[in-house]
DNA sequence: CCCCAGGCAGTTA
DNA sequence: TAACTGCCTGGG
């Protein structure tokens, strides 16, 4: 698979893309910093970079960007690499609904994405929701991460460094929003400055071992260990369950109410090492759907 | 207004 | 180790 790339100023175009569709990406409930612009594009942050993504057509259009950085963040970011064709094959082979959830989501790419950004990010997650958890994020960019400079007439902040977080009080944290979940980032910020994380390290051990050490973060559990593994190790037999995932599963596959970990189980052997992408078919479609939901 | 959200930690049996 | 419970906060 080549990639047809054209180099401009402050932009870059990727022709003839297959697997890329913009809305699918950033609305599947990956990522919480990307937002839509009036024209259909989106705008982001990552690695402390602001870029903005629009398709047209077939070609996507990176702005903000150069060649240098492309290649450096956005190429392996967005997976651009990998091919989806192999994957939808092999998870939907016998399988009528997953056929189906990912001809809804067809244009999904899993996003690579930063470890400390992704765990503090899910651990803001649990028991919240996507608009509040977006907002959240968004405040604590605000009041504590880089200023990266305007996009679009607006001011854009980074993420904060776990440094930064390591330092503060809960009471200072909690005027973002963020609740009862101060303390667990607080605590595992500070658990990362004192034992950095070793991105290779983690990719080497197996997924269980991996899981493992994630579960000793202050706020992760099982579900948002595997959110991790997912999106920022690149372990992708990992498959967190969620209330959606739980439900999808439950309505298709169980028939009964089944206990998380059973469904985890049942996913990995189902769908093996590309188990992840299937989870984020599934999450988006029940999601966008309301499948099973009471 | 009440309900609940992409779970988790802490506590019991 | 399984089951149960309370939880910041604000979107819907």
């Amino acid at each position: 698979m080549q990639l047809d790339i054209i180099y401009n100023h402050n932009e870059v175009i990727v022709k003839n893309m297959e697997d890329f569709e913009p809305q699918h990406i950033f609305e599947c409930g990956q990522s919480f910093r990307w937002n839509r612009e009036i024209d259909g594009s989106y705008t982001g942050i990552a690695y402390k970079k602001i870029l903005n993504v629009k398709k047209i057509d077939r070609d996507i259009i990176f702005k903000n960007t150069n060649k240098k950085e492309f290649n450096e963040i956005w190429m392996e970011y967005f997976d651009l690499n990998t091919d989806y064709k192999i994957i939808k094959k092999e998870i939907s082979k016998d399988d009528p609904i997953m056929k189906k959830a990912i001809d809804f989501g067809n244009g999904i790419r899993i996003l690579k994405q930063e470890p400390w950004e992704t765990i503090a990010s899910f651990i803001i997650s649990a028991n919240n929701n996507i608009p509040r958890i977006k907002k959240t994020v968004e405040i604590l960019s605000e009041n504590y991460g880089d200023y990266l400079g305007q996009y679009n007439d607006i001011d854009r902040y980074a993420f904060p460094d776990v440094k930064t977080i390591a330092g503060l009080t809960p009471e200072e944290l909690k005027s973002s929003g963020i609740g009862y979940r101060a303390s667990y980032i607080i605590k595992t910020a500070q658990m990362i400055v004192d034992e950095p994380i070793d991105l290779c390290k983690l990719q080497k051990l197996d997924i269980k071992k991996c899981e493992k050490s994630l579960l000793q973060y202050h706020g992760v559990g099982p579900k948002v260990a595997h959110c991790i593994l997912f999106f920022c190790i690149g372990q992708m037999e990992a498959f967190p369950v969620d209330t959606w995932v739980k439900r999808v599963m439950e309505y298709f596959y169980f028939k009964e109410e089944t206990k998380p970990k059973v469904i985890q189980e049942f996913a990995t052997k189902k769908y093996g090492k590309y188990a992840g992408y299937a989870q984020q078919y599934l999450f988006y479609y029940a999601r966008e759907l309301n499948i099973g939901k009471k």
